[in-house]
DNA sequence: TGCATTTACTAAACAGTGTTTATTATATTC
DNA sequence: GAATATAATAAACACTGTTTAGTAAATGCA
């Protein structure tokens, strides 16, 4: 019976669609301004179709979070091939500052919002995160076998790095650091200064 | 004519107890669950009543915004009495820290919600937060003057500072380090040793 | 092929939200 | 006491996420 794998491949097709529709409707307006009603008009049915194929809003945009953590995965593996880890740290920390500032939206869900949040407390998922950290982990640790770094609990010190640069990207997205009453680009500058700065710190 | 000074009174007292039950429902629910109709409900008036001394919900949240960073203000500066600048900055970030753990609600309006900063960012305003921040970058500067920190510039410095724990407590709140898989308390303890950790690196 | 059953979809409703408008009752002024 | 200004509201508007009941088409079986 090839029918039932066929009916099957259709399911997957039509959550592609409203996954599609739905991350491309959210990178343009943002979260609250994509309604069910915004997808289901975009992808051309009724409202009440989406809800035959994810349990709410928050599974949708739970997808949507997933993918985002492959894409900054992706972009964090880029420096793989840099030998020394201190420099590859440096490396690491910046991208993941430039892909914050220049995918606000996907940064948003991925460590601001509290709505998806909710699907991945009771699950043992957190895929993609985990191997995002675990990353840092394996670099961090590297750095400390090589006394590249002050020596300090690998754990800590991760959640330092981490809390740093995420403490970076979230006061300027949620336009905190207009505090500065700098230009734009001058906070930026100011953003990446403190960046070398903490490194420089770092560095034993 | 008294009598207008009287309306006026009023009108203040009106204000007055809209704010006090919103705040008070703002930190029992959250924002999203605060609604005006609730509000309404609380103080016993009809929703349109609160359109009569507010522009909107922003506006009501901008007054608790406020009200939220004195209240910030005046435990920081309870470490005035702090002779030595790199203690009484210590001092200030594990007050910041506790502070946002324990009112994690008012944190969310004051440094991570999006909705309150529509009202600022126009306006002269932001006046507390300056406040904080202010004492932040004289203490900073004390810091740099007595050679106590490494030396840098000192806004760079300070956005360091603020950055670093932010991330701290805004990923806590945001159930962002359950990553850690460790239980609360463990994972609080990672935290604040990350903190001492930060303030050794710092210094000189 | 014809009928019963399952599947896919949707219109309409429900319970909420922030906000506006037209209306009423009260208080103030002349 | 009549005219006017003020305060409060009921009801509606335009949204939201979600559920329910009903329809039309595709499938399974005789």
């Amino acid at each position: 019976m090839a029918i039932k794998e066929r009916k099957e491949r259709e399911k997957q097709e039509m959550r592609n669609l409203i996954i599609e529709s739905a991350t491309q409707l959210f990178l343009k307006q943002g979260y609250d301004k994509t309604s069910i009603r915004s997808i289901a008009d975009d992808i051309e049915y009724s409202p009440a179709t989406i809800y035959l194929y994810f349990k709410d809003k928050d599974e949708i945009f739970y997808v949507i979070h997933e993918n985002a953590f492959d894409l900054l995965d992706k972009e964090l593996r880029k420096h793989d091939a840099i030998a020394d880890p201190f420099e590859r740290l440096g490396a690491i920390g910046r991208t993941y500052i430039r892909f914050g500032l220049e995918n606000p939206d996907y940064y948003d869900l991925m460590f601001i919002m509290r709505a998806p949040m909710e699907q991945i407390k009771n699950e043992e998922k957190w895929k993609a995160g985990e191997c995002a950290f675990g990353y840092l982990l394996t670099t961090l640790s590297e750095c400390l076998e090589q006394k590249k770094i002050r020596p300090a609990d690998l754990h800590v010190t991760a959640i330092m790095v981490w809390s740093f640069v995420h403490g970076l990207v979230s006061l300027y997205v949620r336009e905190r650091m207009c505090i500065l009453m700098m230009p734009d680009d001058a906070t930026r500058g100011v953003l990446y200064n403190s960046f070398d700065l903490f490194m420089a710190n770092l560095k034993t």
